[in-house]
DNA sequence: CTTTTTGCAAACATTTTGCAACTGG
DNA sequence: CCAGTTGCAAAATGTTTGCAAAAAG
């Protein structure tokens, strides 16, 4: 289980209130979501998925357009979150219950490996911007990135 | 002429330096990049070389994979800067000539404008997360979301 | 039984690659 | 002349869409 974001019920409940109906494909990739301790691809929960409820009969079960669809779905619900570490494609997350309450990453550029953190200082500099350019910032998206302990100590 | 980045002769002149030749297509796309004040895709840069020399006989003289290609090249001279607004395509703009000073971007979600600013607190962050993680930084990514003061207005 | 969801195929958008022809220096 | 560059066609990647069949409630 992820130790920030919405829990496996948590989603499918709140799905279910929204009058989404709740399918095999559905609590696999929930389940795959709700257990990664980082985002996931949609490849990723895709695999995840297919491990979790496949058969030697049907290694498939879930089809990799009904991840996208889901992954769509649980965004525009404020279930999970769409995040983009400039790899060519999206992550994903769950949200986290508290809705005030975001992170970041920061991600090793050799072997991809992902910390969240959550000491963020941007608000003050929303306000800055805010005050100075008459936007109205909504949200934000900060990613560090570097080597990892591990990566740092060979070349 | 783009107020932040390398000119267009600058950028030219490091790429005749590093051994690189100067060819048409390459002039129409630095002169696209550098005139540029806002970060632009590919397609951008390609549809506005074109349109810079292109011909009635001849409209499209510089050919999109070229587009591709240089900015690449750009990008690993360090000449120009790779950014994802997260809209599925890289978005490019020259690099400063002051490696030091990066700035970073507020987008309008609605109309798609697009403000650069230079006042970014990252650093301390950064100082604080690499004490902690054993990462060792080496570069941030930090975008700005929200509704610009025209957009603001409206509904 | 009705509406939602799924799977499949196919379309789409961006970016990359292989290779022969071309061209700048 | 010749290595570097280009254009074309084609492929690779990630994502979306149309539609009929399947299944949830």
């Amino acid at each position: 289980m992820n130790c920030t974001g919405l829990s496996q019920n948590a989603i499918l409940d709140r799905l279910k209130e929204s009058g989404c109906r709740i399918t095999a494909p559905r609590k696999a990739l929930v389940a795959s979501l709700a257990e990664s301790h980082t985002p996931q691809s949609v490849i990723e929960l895709h695999a995840a998925a297919n491990k979790r409820i496949g058969t030697p009969t049907d290694p498939e079960p879930v089809n990799l357009v009904t991840a996208y669809r889901f992954v769509n779905l649980l965004e525009t619900q404020g279930l999970a979150r769409r995040i983009d570490f400039a790899q060519g494609y999206a992550r994903y997350e769950p949200t986290h219950p508290d809705d005030a309450h975001h992170h970041h990453h920061i991600v090793c550029d050799q072997c991809g490996k992902v910390e969240p953190f959550d000491d963020c200082d941007v608000d003050e500099l929303s306000a800055r911007i805010e005050a100075r350019s008459g936007f109205v910032v909504m949200r934000h998206q900060l990613e560090l990135y570097g080597k990892c302990a591990d990566c740092s100590r060979e070349p």
